[in-house]
RNA sequence: GCCGGAGUGGCGAAAUGGCAGACGCACGGGACUUAAAAUCCCGAGGAGCCAACGCUCCGUGAGGGUUCAAAUCCCUCCUCCGGCACCA
């Protein structure tokens, strides 16, 4: 009898023996076969089990492959700078990268007590100087090329993070990282022009099938891409013209006021002579509204009169001009034409202050004289609009839009939602941005050769306003790179979505010192051609990174333009929350954290890795239950027990029918574990070895020592990508020597399961009647006389109509 | 409001046009045990009929449709989750 399945005593050992044998090194100098890839993860300290689900699956998926042979660059790194260092830094007075440094041990230590490989000669760590050093590299390129710009616009402002954040980090109206309702403000800032690769972001996506529909269509809400005019507007008494941006100028006849943002360049001059004495009061209470606030009034629609009118191209007809809550300066011109009949805002505004409603756009069912009790925004047939009546608005829309531009009325436009990329965050921990400002010469960048801009390590972390780095003389004194004069260092950094916007490139060379990366290896290795890691990332960095390659593509650094050719999301693992009672990710503030460590100690690593890989389809959101771990354990337990067994058939022929059930048995379960991983379906590729666990019980007492043996070593194959250390282990006391990692991966017998009987379902009427063994490939007319046999009882006194055969399945029965 | 995704036993789920509920959890019964734990074996969607072997009907959120055949495809609706949201 072997002792009783104890993991404590054999994971360590296995855990030092794949290190030590370096199974993930993989040679980058040789021809690409398969790169695979987790996000990289923010060391932010201990790991819990829901953290495990992506790595698990990682090195699950990693594993196979090594084994059917493949040469696979898996490696792991660190997105080392960020916030939470430099907050933790404030409160405990520990440097930041001190304390990231720490937290880059406890993982590392942790991934390996989960049995989990990398090649960590190819470790990353992006606060690193050889790493960040190139972020400034790119950013003087991007900056050669007017790629990166800096430019005053009203920024988003996180007033308990004190730094501002990108338009994808505000959440909701609040910060992403705390919640706090983000204020506006007007800075001038750092920005990376992603809005001119917007239509290349929106075309690419076509080109990535292999990624889940749901981030693509993320990703295109997000450009919000839309077609129509800029119409100019002329202003009675105003020199200049007023633009506005309309995708409906097929609807511009029943533009019956024009209505500004209340942050409209032009509302200042109306100010003195607007009819209603609070305007000037009005439009100020506008303006120092949070987005928050703007959006917890519920969308009820406000203005005022600013007395003056504007000419409205298309018929010359004078319309009164307003300043409206509604219209936003953050997209299109900040002004639009207003067509109550046809817009629900502008319904809604024009009913509240009285301003004529005129009906341009025919539905189905409509007149010319219609009146509209709600707005009607769908297409149809043009009316009360001069020359262009009768048309649809389908045609009304381009031809009226060269009218536009052959009358010099405006020009055709493309808007988009998206904007460009503000990168710069007045925080110490991230990458410096490398430029000097001098009193001559203005904005000068840092010459590459002196690269890179370091860090200060002079700085004092405290609880107090601004940038730490502005605190620094040593880094803030400078020279001007052109002049020599006295100069001021940038004391902004970068956002750190540019560290993991190009991280994956470098992976593949890391050790690289005079260049961002290898680009002859880049060329033949990139794409990524498996990409995991959670769905939160679906527009941040996956955005981020797919610009950045394109800018890179342009660049001629990189292969392609589209960096992830199959993106694979796993869902989160949720847990009951102690706190709210309900089902949350797990994080302290919920209470709802499983910890490793203590499940490691009792059940194994193993044991956490099948449970996870069992708990449901690895896309979706899983619920971590206590039972669900212990029958993972049983079922390993049942693995271990089996190493008995295998003494006492010894030299036995055994049962010939039991030999074929047990060979059929293992073979499908080959095919079945192969199928299921092919679709990272884990789950049920576990069901199949489970099934195969159940037949090897049944067939113990009289199945052949070989068959057996068969079925027992493919079992300890299958089950290494799942549970590794206890697969070796056994492997090991089969006699095997060496590592399973080289045991080669089975392959199933095709011929002998296609040769199988098969049970043919028998239909009457739809309804299953009976279920028949035959040989397999019956053709149609004998599957039909069998199963007119079986169901004889359902076919008496009625005439059969119609047979439907699917061979080796079903024979349906149509009677009357 | 718009856009996506989902809804199947007590629970996690499986089956993506062809035998619904594989596999597991929890549960019930039995074996072993002085006992318990562990382990092993058996049972199980619901309702009804039968002494029994078995048989019948119903059943994948609701309703309709297509089909010999629907959890799966189509239409209408409901609920939940996620994303975006005064985007002109």
């Amino acid at each position: 009898m072997a002792e009783p399945y104890d993991p404590q005593q054999i994971e360590p050992r296995w855990q030092e023996f794949w290190a030590r044998e370096r199974f993930a090194a993989a040679d980058t100098a040789k021809a690409k076969d398969l790169y695979m890839l987790m996000m990289f993860p923010y060391p932010s300290g201990d790991l819990h089990v829901g953290h495990g689900r992506n790595y698990i699956l990682g090195d699950c998926l990693f594993r196979m492959f090594l084994m059917q042979g493949r040469k696979v660059l898996n490696p792991m790194g660190w997105d080392a700078f960020g916030l939470p260092a430099e907050n933790a830094a404030i409160k405990r007075n520990i440097h930041p990268r001190e304390w990231t440094i720490a937290n880059i041990g406890r993982m590392k230590d942790q991934f390996r007590r989960w049995g989990i490989v990398y090649d960590w000669d190819k470790e990353i760590t992006s606060c690193e100087p050889e790493y960040y050093r190139w972020n400034q590299w790119l950013f003087n390129r991007m900056l050669e090329k007017g790629l990166a710009y800096r430019g005053k616009s009203p920024v988003n402002w996180c007033p308990s993070c004190r730094t501002v954040l990108a338009n994808e980090q505000v959440v909701a109206g609040g910060c992403e990282r705390c919640g706090t309702p983000v204020e506006q403000r007007e800075l001038e800032q750092w920005f990376l022009r992603i809005t001119s690769y917007a239509d290349r972001l929106l075309e690419g996506l076509d080109r990535l099938p292999d990624w889940p529909e749901k981030v693509k269509v993320m990703q295109r809400n997000w450009i919000g891409r839309s077609e129509g005019c800029d119409l100019r507007f002329v202003v009675e008494g105003v020199k200049e013209p007023l633009t506005v941006f309309t995708t409906r100028v097929d609807t511009i006849c029943g533009a019956t006021f024009v209505a500004l943002a209340p942050e409209h360049p032009l509302v200042g001059r109306f100010r003195a002579t607007a009819p209603d004495p609070d305007f000037g009061e009005f439009v100020d209470r506008l303006r120092n509204q949070t987005r928050l606030q703007r959006e917890s009034e519920g969308g009820e629609k406000e203005g005022r009169f600013t007395g003056a009118h504007a000419v409205n191209p298309f018929n010359g007809e004078r319309v009164p001009i307003w300043v409206a809550n509604f219209v936003l300066m953050e997209y299109g011109t900040g002004a639009i034409m207003s067509v109550p009949a046809h817009d629900e805002r502008d319904f809604a505004f024009a009913t509240k202050y009285s301003l004529p409603i005129r009906l341009v756009i025919a539905g189905p069912g409509m007149g010319p004289d219609t009146v509209l009790a709600e707005a009607y925004t769908g297409l149809g047939k043009v009316v009360n609009s001069g020359p262009f009546s009768g048309l649809p608005s389908e045609e009304a829309i381009p031809r009226m839009g060269v009218h536009v531009e052959q009358h010099g009325f405006g020009t055709r436009k493309v808007r988009y939602r998206l904007r460009d990329w503000l990168i710069s965050r007045q925080r110490y921990w991230g990458t410096p941005i490398p430029v000097v400002y001098c009193e001559s010469d203005g904005i000068v960048p840092v010459p590459d050769d002196r690269l890179p801009v370091l860090l200060p390590t002079d700085i004092a972390f405290g609880n107090v306003d601004g940038n730490p780095l502005e605190r620094s003389p040593s880094f803030v004194k400078t020279t001007c790179p052109k002049c020599g004069k006295a100069a001021r260092r940038e004391t902004d950094t970068m956002d750190t979505f540019v560290d993991s916007s190009w991280y994956y490139a470098r992976f593949i060379n890391p050790h690289i010192h005079d260049a961002m990366f290898d680009r002859e290896r880049v060329r033949g290795w990139m794409p990524v051609d498996l990409y995991i890691g959670g769905v939160e990332h679906a527009i941040l960095h996956l955005m981020y990174a797919r610009f950045l390659y394109k800018v890179l593509s342009d660049f001629g650094m990189v292969p392609g333009d589209e960096p992830f050719s199959v993106l694979f999301n796993q869902g989160m693992i949720v847990s009951k929350s102690s706190i709210t009672g309900r089902l949350e990710k797990m994080s302290k503030s919920k209470g709802n954290v499983v910890a490793p460590d203590a499940l490691i100690a009792r059940y194994g690593a193993d044991t956490e890795r099948v449970y996870t890989l069992f708990m449901g389809p690895p896309e979706k959101e899983a619920e971590w239950t206590d039972e669900g771990v212990l029958g993972a354990h049983r079922f390993l337990q049942r693995v271990w027990a089996f190493q008995d067994a295998m003494g006492g058939a010894k030299a036995r022929a055994g049962d010939a029918a039991a030999n074929e059930r047990l060979r059929i048995a293992t073979h499908r379960a080959i095919k079945r574990v192969n199928d299921d991983l092919a679709r990272y379906h884990p789950n049920t590729a576990i069901a199949a070895m489970m099934e195969l666990v159940n037949s090897i019980s049944e067939a113990q007492k009289d199945a052949s020592e070989g068959v057996l043996r068969e079925a027992y070593e493919t079992l300890l194959r299958l089950l290494h990508p799942f549970a590794p250390h206890i697969s070796e282990e056994l492997w090991l006391r089969t006699g095997h020597e060496g590592s399973l990692l080289r045991a080669g991966w089975p392959t199933y017998d095709a011929e002998l399961l296609s040769r199988q009987r098969v049970t043919l379902a028998v239909q009457v009427n739809g309804k299953l009647r009976a279920t028949i063994e035959v040989d397999p490939g019956l053709d149609a007319e004998a599957a039909s006389a069998v199963a007119r046999e079986a169901a004889a009882r359902w076919l008496e006194g009625k005439e059969l109509v119609k047979v439907v055969h699917v061979p080796d399945r079903m024979v349906s029965l149509v009677v009357r």
